[in-house]
Order: C-alpha cells, then structure tokens, then sequence
DNA sequence: AGCCTTTGACCAGCG
DNA sequence: TCGCTGGTCAAAGGC
C-alpha cells in the first residue's frame, strides 16, 4: 500500500531542501581568529592557548581528565579563574571546552563574541552541576566516564559538521553513533542552516573563518543557539553519555544524523502507527504509540518541515517502567538507576524542540536521567504551569504562533479521566484549589493522607478541556501503597512503584534542596513549565 | 527475522 | 444521509 505517485505527495512528502555544507578552516585557525583580540584573559585565553594545541583529539576524555578531575569541581573553577600556567589538568579541561565554544561558534553565526564567551559558561556551569552530582558518590571512574562520553558525543557532533573530511572518515568507520538527541540537534542545526541560508540569502557554504562572520548575518538574534540545538541540559548530557557509549554501533553517521522524523529518545520505545495533515495545522501530526506490551499510551508529533517539533500531545500513562539501555545500567550506581526510574515532573531548563519533549516526557511518566543544578536557576514564575496550555493550542495555525513554537513546542499531557488520575494507588485528601486566571478549571491541591507522609501532588487542568491534564508530584512517600481499592493488584503496583519512582527525584521547588519530608537524599519533584507567549 | 516506518484505506464522531 | 475531520489499521517495504 506504500508509495502512491508524487502528483498526490501531500506537502510533508516533498523532498527536503537540500542540506547546506556548512564548512569551516581548520579549527585553531577558526577558533584562534575568533578569540584572539578583546577578550580578557580567562578561559578563553586558555582556550585559545589550547587550540593551538595539536594533540590528538581522539583520546579519552577520562585520560585527559585524569588530573583534572581530581577535584571535579575545582576543576571546572579552575577554568573560571584567571589563567595562571597552563597546566596539565586546565589544558584537559579546556580541551573538553573546545568542543562546546565550537559548539556554539557554529551556532550562534550571528552573535557577538561576548554571547559567546557567555554560552561557554553557562554550559562550563553544568559541566559543573554534573560533577557535582556525581560527586556525591564520590565516583571519580565514573566522572571520568561520564566526561569521557561527553567528549566523544561532540566530538561525533561537531567534527562532521566542522571537518568534512573527518565525517567521510567517522561514516567510512562506522564509529560513531548518536544518541536521539544528537541526531536531531544535528538535523537541527543542518535545517536551521539552511533556514538560515535561505533567509539571509547566503550561499549554500559559507565560512566562520572570520570574527565579523559571527555579527554580519542580518536579522538574527543572539538566542540562534537555543532555537538550533537543545542547551546542554543534563537530561541530554546523559543521552549522549550514552550514545557515546555506542560509539562502534553499526548505525550510519549520515542517515541517523538527518533522521529527524523518529520521535525523540525519551527511553521510552514508540512506534509509528500513522501520519496525517491536520486541517489547521500547517505541519503533519505522526502518531506514535508506546511499544511496551499493553501499555496504552500514545502520542502525537507535530514536526515542521525542517523536522523542528512544534507539539507534542500526550495521551494516557506508562503502566510500566522505563525501559533502559544496557549500557546505563552497567554505567550507573544503583541509586542512579532508581531515581532514573520515575522522576516524572522534573522539567528541564529549556523548551526547545528536544529538551522540551523531555519535558513532555517527564510530566506523562516518563523520566529523566537526571536533574542538574541549573534547574535550581529556575524562575519561580516559570514553575507555575501555564493555564493557556491546553488541547486547543495544539492545533493553532497561527503561522506566528508556529514559529515560535519551533523553539518552545506545546507540551500537552492528557490523562482519560479523572478516576486515572486520581487513583494512582496512594490515598490523597484535597487540602485546597485555586481558581487561575484565564482557566474556568481549579487547580487543585492533595496531600497523601497517611500520617507522615508529607507528599502532595498538583492537578491543573487545561482551560479548554479537562481531560488535559498535568499533575505534579512533590515529595517522596515514605511508606508503601496502600491496599488496592478498587483496582487489580497489578494496575496498583505499576502504579504505585511508577509513582514512588516519580518521587524519588528532583522537584519542583527546591527548599534548598530538600524535599518535603526533610529527605535531603531525595529532593522534591520540579515541574518547570515555561510560559508560553502568545501575541 | 523482527522491528519499524510509510501511507492509502477505513472508521467513528460530529455538524 | 452526507461530507469533513481526526484517529487508527494494516499491507508493503526498508533496515
């Protein structure tokens, strides 16, 4: 039944654009240019003192990380410092660091040097926060590992992209693969490129050899780099942790870094079960089930053209765990597995394409890897979910509102019914509800009604309809389900240890890193929803 | 071989 | 009843 002629090709079906070679001088060269004259000494110095370095770059990270790494943290600061001799451990570090301001070289075309040199920190900032969560299990194999992955993730990331010679040589090896999230951050950046090259009228390849390469593009913001690639959320610093760890799969380089029709990794397997042009919506919807075995949920895709996801809509709940790779298993404490295994509310820093379907994965039962201390940066009035978010949005065609959806798609996540919603396994007593502005629904607040347990969860309803639904968790029970009602036991248990698991993980109000109940080992769910502006 | 995507057909709800 | 629309099915093909 595939195929059909291409006179009835629907509009989602028309051969992409081609794909601008986005080509660059080699990379001290470039990169040198770049920061040499006006900026103060500092990391960029020891970059560029780095850059003029030729020491292999394939090495692992945990090699070079060796002495750095020591102290992870003061590693880290040490590249916020002033330069003093470059020592060995900075010149690791900063070799970790040639690869994000390359990064972000790439991506922010437009910007001027001082964005750039602020990106690197920021994004130097949740190297950071990482280290400092593994360090709580004073794991430095791991560390080492987790950098190790880190580095080799963009080296796949960047070099294609920068160096074609070196892509011919990564897909002619076969050696490298990337996690869902670098494929479509690179998908991203290639769309975004061409985006780009279309608008500004700039020819297919053009050239960052230049300083004034970085400000001359017309019409750019500086926030190019958040609408091309997801930021660094740790969220996707684990995904490619792990996909770096398949660094000999048998995946193509090319074919996987363009694919952007496949859902993203949010550990959860879906499978494609149809697509269609939704009247009102100028980009197709793919639908999209969980391949779990009687797992009920689906959801549903709006992409543009450039494969940017403008929604995403979420139906039902996962009524079994996440399913995870091999690889994170071996990798991780046990500890790290179980927190890994629910979290639901924990949000991420960004809304863009692919952080914010993590996002979106997160409040349906799904979960993140992990929550870095960035979060923590999180504005109190980017927690409070946004009342407009609702079914209705999804399906706004409004070109404008589209566009700037492609950097934060709506998240929609919808339960079938009150009953699922409520009875999750655990016992809640309603303790309050507060009537927002702009919503005719309540949001309504219940605590666990099992003495001591100071776990509570938000319901919010979307204004258009009220099956749409986002709950948050906050805390972690401190007890076991309470006998099953009136469901059957199984339906409890899936419930219930997905619920716990949710619990177990980073939340939405920090209190200083403590949850509720004072478990400071378990702080308290976060839901970040980030306001949705529409003009 | 098995899983996944593609895609036209089909179905159900609604006005 | 009819047409429109969104959602799903399932055969075919790709990987």
């Amino acid at each position: 039944m595939a195929g059909g002629g291409s006179a009835n090709r629907p509009p989602w079906k028309e051969p992409a654009a081609p794909r601008p070679t986005i080509s660059l001088p080699p990379r001290a060269a470039s990169m040198e240019t770049l920061f040499n004259g006006g900026f103060s000494p500092g990391p960029m110095t020891l970059l560029s003192g780095f850059l003029n370095d030729g020491d292999d770059c394939n090495k692992s990270f945990s090699q070079l990380l060796a002495g750095a790494m020591a102290s992870p943290v003061a590693g880290a600061a040490a590249v916020h410092d002033s330069p003093g001799p470059f020592s060995p451990s900075r010149k690791h570090l900063i070799r970790f660091m040639e690869y994000i301001p390359m990064n972000v070289a790439l991506l922010n075309v437009n910007t001027d040097k001082y964005k750039l040199e602020t990106i690197t920190y920021t994004m130097l900032d949740i190297v950071t926060s990482s280290t400092e969560l593994k360090q709580n299990d004073s794991k430095l194999v791991d560390m080492s590992e987790l950098f190790s992955g880190h580095v080799r993730t963009c080296q796949s990331h960047l070099r294609p992209i920068f160096h074609p010679s070196i892509k011919e040589s990564l897909s002619s090896q076969r050696d490298v693969s990337f996690g869902m999230t670098h494929q479509q951050a690179l998908a991203q950046v290639s769309s975004q490129a061409s985006q780009t090259n279309s608008n500004m009228h700039l020819q297919t390849e053009y050239s960052l050899s230049t300083p004034t390469s970085f400000t001359q593009v017309p019409g750019s913001t500086s926030n190019t780099a958040q609408q091309l690639i997801p930021p660094l959320t740790v969220d996707s610093w684990a995904t490619m942790t792990e996909s770096a760890d398949h660094s000999h799969s048998e995946q193509k380089l090319q074919s996987s870094s363009l694919n952007v029709d496949k859902p993203a990794d949010d550990g959860y397997n879906w499978r494609k079960y149809g697509q269609k042009q939704v009247k009102g919506s100028e980009f197709p919807r793919s639908y999209y089930k969980c391949t779990h075995t009687h797992c009920p949920v689906k959801k549903k895709v709006e992409r543009s053209l450039e494969g940017h996801v403008t929604a995403i809509i979420y139906k039902g709940e996962h009524n079994h765990q996440r399913p995870h790779s091999k690889r994170m298993k071996d990798t991780m404490t046990s500890n790290e597995i179980s927190n890994m295994q629910g979290n639901v509310s924990a949000g991420t820093t960004k809304m863009d394409p692919e952080s914010s379907q993590a996002t979106a994965d997160h409040l349906s039962g799904s979960d993140s890897e992990e929550v870095g201390d960035h979060e923590a940066e999180v504005d109190e009035k980017n927690v409070e979910p946004d009342p407009k978010r609702s079914k209705t949005e999804v399906s706004n065609s409004d070109p404008a509102s589209s566009h700037k959806t492609v950097t934060e798609p709506r998240i929609i996540v919808q339960t079938t019914s009150e009953v699922d919603l409520l009875d999750d396994g655990y016992r809640w007593r309603k303790y309050g509800q507060k009537v927002v502005k702009g919503n005719p629904y309540p949001r309504s607040y219940y605590k666990c009604t099992t003495p001591g347990c100071n776990v509570r969860k938000h319901v919010e309803r979307a204004s258009t309809d009220p099956k749409a639904v986002i709950t948050t968790y906050e805390g972690k029970h401190n007890h076991d389900v309470p006998a099953a009602k009136t469901n059957s036991h199984t339906m409890a248990s899936n419930t219930a240890s997905h619920i716990k698991s949710q619990n177990s993980n980073p939340g939405r109000h920090s209190f200083g890193n403590r949850d509720i109940s004072g478990n400071d080992q378990q702080p308290v769910a976060r839901l970040r929803l980030k306001e949705e502006q529409i003009t």
